[in-house]
Order: structure tokens, then sequence, then C-alpha cells
DNA sequence: CTGAAAGCGCTTACAG
DNA sequence: CTGAAAGCGCTTACAG
């Protein structure tokens, strides 16, 4: 098309450097330029993407990986992509998404995405196996909620463990001592910080710390149904827990149902809190005391960062950085103070 | 990196046969093709996308174009996308996301995106004001839930006035006879529907329509809330209606909301429905009956039927279609037999 | 069966 | 101030 422009205007090289606004060594007559313009418009030129992708070495798009556990998405993927999909234009930039059966052979895939096709990748809640470079060298590439590090990536989180010890102190500043955690998948570094952080609270409020109240759920409704399920059944005709902090709102859901079915009243019997502060802790009745990171925030930083790294052009490693993001209680209905009677468990 | 694979095997233009496995006039000597590809993985070879981009003219990769509201994904989108991402891979493309602020000035966005750095767009409900098209004529493209016809586009939808009329008529089964819908957008056709289908499922069970019935909310639950408490502010004092039906779920949430604020129980004495069948109606309580379209299933047959398309390569109008999936509802607790003592509106 | 050459559409030193 | 030329990394007729 540039040669179609030429013919309309004057010159070749000249719709270029006009087209791109180029502050390069010209001063381009405004005479010639509003030839050129006017050509453009008229054959509605178009400059081609991949042709100037393979000159500049830049595509002006950024990729974001993610896995999708079962084919679903969730509510923490949808608000992070928010915050992305909303950044990423004001820097004029595109954004592909590619998703991922599992984190553990994605080494592969990985590779194939650098292929020029993105200038950077974002890595959403990565959990590799294996150490091991993943990410190749020269890829440019930011973290959100890396599970392990990344060797050399920079990684954004938030303050996890403070948003736990906060949480569980509003619980305990409702005057709840036994506290049940349905904590995360084994071995994350999310599971791992709520833990402390439920730990850090009951010891600085001086409570013992009672490791049978730890329970290991998993991120999703359904796990958190089935931990506290054969919870309770196991200790059918014990007294209930003062309340239940859930590694996240999905959890919570569950915890929540499992509860209703029991017969045990939330928050008259039992408070319940949740983490991520997701659309259904605001919709759920009773509405979910959560925390909240600001995913959203976190997205559209890991589209700055990125940006910056690429721009920077120095290979991964150079600078590494830890970008830590506060979390924040989001106070709700599901609180109350703890019930004066003792409830047994029942069976259901 | 080709002329390095070569310099490591024979020649030049085989590193490229052997490692994109084409079909050509050739019969590829196996020691030769051995020799390529250890050299092609000694020196990691990876392939400029843009280069190849350049000279296919495709670039695997398909766009999805939305309009984030108030800089706010929703669930809808959400779903869609799912579908979409699941989809690409299958069919070995990328995905790219396009975020709009509007429909409106839509047209010179939409036609940048045309600069080959997609093979194809899918918008997502689309509502174009003018005619014309929106469009470049050669630029392939579908249409989910497009809301007016965008000639020679195909659209896929779903047979949402028969969803509206089964869940009327689902309610009108329940004894329910004075039921208010709180519509949609004025004008989208999604909206329009809804109502024919309320109206169809009306004179099926021969009741009368009454136009004071159906009042304008919108799509989110801010709307959906100020909609339904404008109306039972201006009413105190007289009957509640039976039942209520959503334009979807968001706005159900409102409604539930504002019935609890005013004392009303749901649904022992007004039932509440749905429409779309979104994460929120399974996780609220009560649990919402809800309208299901196969968003996911939508969101991969746009890939699918874009696919063909780029593949015809023919222009967009050669063969518009237009696909309806069909829609379903989904029972839960929301709905119940009609209260026998009638209740009245109170003031909140 | 194999390699040299042209070309995809652009940009950017480099001579006029 | 302006244009001709080379080159980004690949593919694909086209001669050997």
């Amino acid at each position: 098309l540039l040669d179609v422009g030429r013919a309309a205007g004057v010159s070749a090289t000249a719709a270029s450097v006009v087209l791109n606004h180029t502050v390069s060594t010209w001063k381009a007559s405004t005479e010639m330029r509003e030839k050129i313009l006017a050509a453009a418009d008229r054959l509605n030129y178009c400059p081609n993407a991949a042709a100037q992708a393979l000159v500049n070495q830049r595509i002006h798009t950024l990729g974001v990986v993610a896995v999708v556990e079962g084919g679903e998405l969730n509510d923490y993927f949808l608000e992070v992509l928010n915050g992305i999909l909303v950044a990423a234009p004001r820097h004029r930039q595109n954004t592909t998404v590619f998703t991922l059966p599992n984190w553990q052979r994605s080494s592969e895939s990985l590779k194939t995405f650098c292929d020029g096709r993105v200038d950077g990748l974002i890595l959403l809640a990565p959990t590799f196996s294996g150490r091991g470079a993943v990410v190749p060298e020269h890829m440019p590439a930011v973290t959100i909620h890396g599970n392990r590090e990344v060797p050399g990536v920079t990684n954004i989180e938030s303050d996890e463990e403070c948003g736990a010890c906060t949480v569980v102190s509003h619980l305990i500043g409702w005057r709840h001592r036994r506290i049940l955690h349905l904590a995360g998948p084994d071995g994350l570094l999310g599971s791992t910080r709520r833990i402390r952080g439920y730990r850090r609270a009951l010891s600085e409020a001086d409570l013992p710390f009672d490791p049978t109240l730890v329970v290991t759920a998993g991120y999703s409704t359904e796990l958190g149904r089935r931990a506290l399920h054969a919870w309770l059944q196991q200790r059918a005709g014990q007294p209930l827990p003062d309340a239940v902090f859930c590694a996240n709102d999905a959890v919570a859901v569950g915890c929540l149902e499992v509860l209703a079915e029991f017969g045990v009243r939330v928050p008259e019997d039992v408070s319940v809190v949740g983490f991520d502060d997701t659309y259904v802790a605001r919709t759920i009745l009773p509405q979910l005391t959560s925390v909240r990171q600001p995913l959203r925030e976190m997205g559209a930083h890991a589209v700055e960062l990125l940006l910056e790294r690429i721009e920077a052009d120095e290979p991964n490693g150079a600078r590494p950085r830890q970008v830590v993001f506060p979390t924040e209680i989001v106070p709700r209905g599901s609180v109350g103070s703890r019930s004066p009677v003792k409830r047994i468990i029942g069976t259901w």
C-alpha cells in the first residue's frame, strides 16, 4: 500500500515518514504531508502490522498466560484480565490471551509464544514444578501471584499474609476463639501465606494454635464443600467452631452451603470470612466479609512493568523486582459476635 | 535464523520445508531432515511469527471485540470469552482481545484492528447506531448477540424469546398472574425479544397484558435496584406483584436486594426469575431460577464459523448466516407458588 | 532432489 | 529536503 500511497502523492519513503509522524531528520513540507494524508485517506490506507512488526521487532502486543482449570475461567482471572485489558490500550498495546491446560508441561508452549507474536508475557499465578528457566531468557516477562520465584522475573503480588492476619484478628475481635481455616491447595505460596497470617493473628492474641483446625480444601466451591462436609461429619456431636476463615470466596460459598445444610446459621451460630472480595462476596446472602486484593490494579501494574521491561530491552533478571500490593479487609454481614450458646455439630 | 539453520545443515530453503512439514513437491531425504531438525533444536530455532504472517497473509490470530462498560467486564463476557479461549487453541489460533469504551465511535477502532494483526473478528454484543458497514469489507467477522444485523456478517444468538416465554409460563404454572418484568435497555434486540416472550406466555395462558408491568431497568444490578425501587416507591399501599421476571441475573440480584429491603420474602411472597444463568444465579440465596444460554458453546461456535469464513476467503456477505442456539430454563429456589395472602407494598 | 532469487509490506540509514 | 536501496525473516515458484 505504501507504493499506492506514493502513486497518489510524490514519493515512496515520504509516505512512511508522514504517516508514522516519525521525528527523524525531516521537516516534511506541509503541502507534501497534506497530499500524502489525503491520498492515504482516499485509498484508505492501512499499514500492515505484520510488516511493521517484522522490521521494528515490536508487535505492540502483550501476552497473558493463564491456566484454565477444567476449561473454566474464574473470577480471579476475570478481575486481573479486566485490569490488563483496560490498561493495555492506554499504552497502545494489544493483548493476546493464551490458555494452558496446566503449568506442568507449559515450558514448550511458552516457548512457542516467544516467536515474535508478542513483545512480552504476563504469567497469571504460575506454579512451576521444576525451577529452570521456563521463560526464554530474552522474552520480557512478569508474573502475578507467582508461586515460586521465577528466576529474574519480577513478580507482582499482594500482602496475603497481612490480609489473612487482619481478617482473623477481626474475627478474634468479635470474640471468636476456635477458628477453622479451610486452606488453599497444599504447597502453594498463597496457601502458606494465609496460614502464616492465620497463625500470626492467633499468636498476637495469645491464642493457642490447634493444627486440627487447619484443613486443606483448595480454591473452588466444590472443594470447599467437600472439605467442610467431611470435617463436620467426622465430628458429629462435638462443638462447632466459632468461625471459619476460608482460603477464598469460592471456598466460602461452599462453606455457606454446607453450613446451611447442617442447619447452622451465619453469622448467628458461626461467622464466615472469605478472601479475594470477588463479585460473589457482595451478592451472596449473608454478604461475605472478605479480604480485598486489588486485582485490577495489579493487572494494570503488570502491563506497566512489562512495558518498562520491554523498552529497557535488557534480559530478564537484570532488575528483578518484587511488587507487593496492600490487602484490605471488607467487613460485611457474615461476621457477628460469638454465639453465647455452644452449638453442637449435627449430622446431615 | 533460517540461515543459521542452514549453516548447521546444508541448505536454505530446505530448512523451511522440513520445519514446516510443507507437503510440496519434495521428498526431503531422511538424513537431511534429521540433520536439519537436530540443528534447529541445537540452535533452538523459533520461526518468526511476524515474518510468516507477512508472507502467508495469515497470522493465526482471532480478535475478540467487546465493550467494557465503566471499565468493568461482566459475567456474560467471561462466559463467552471462556468458550472462545478454549476453542481457539484447538484450531491453533491465538486470541487477542480488544476492548472499546463504547460501540458508538467504534468504526475507526475497528478499522485499525484490520491491519493484519488478526485474521478475523468476533464482535461481542455489538450495538451499532447507524447501519453502514462498520467492519471493513474484507475482514472476516462474526457477531455474537448482534443487536442489529450487521450486513452480511453471520450472527450467533440464542432463542431468547423462547427462553423468556418458557420461564414466564413456568411462573404462570406456579399460579402467578401479575408478573412484573424488569426489562433490558430500551431498543436492544435482546430486550425486545424478552418482552415478546413475556407477552407470548401471557397470551398463551389467556392472561391480559398490562403495560404498567413492564418497566425498563437495564442490564446491571444497580439499574435493577433503581428500577424496582422506584416502581415500588410509587405504589406504596398497592398490592405487590406475584412475581418478577428480570432481564438478566444481575438485575435479579438488584431485585432481590430491594425486595429484602422492603421486607418481602422470596419466594414466599414474591417469586423472582433471572436470565443468563450466570455464576451468581447458583450462589445467591435463594438460588435463582434462570434461563440458560449456552454462552460458552456460542463462543466456541463463533471461533469455528469465523475460521470457516477465513478459510473460505470470500468477502463478508457471501454467505451470511444466522445461528440460533436453544435456551433452557434452570429451575431453582427463587420460584414458589403464589402467596395465598395478598401482600401490600410498604415503604422503605 | 536441491538451491538461488524474488517478494510479502514496511522502515531506515545513506546518498543525492 | 528527498528518493533509491538494503534488509527485517520467512516462503514459494522457478531454474538447475
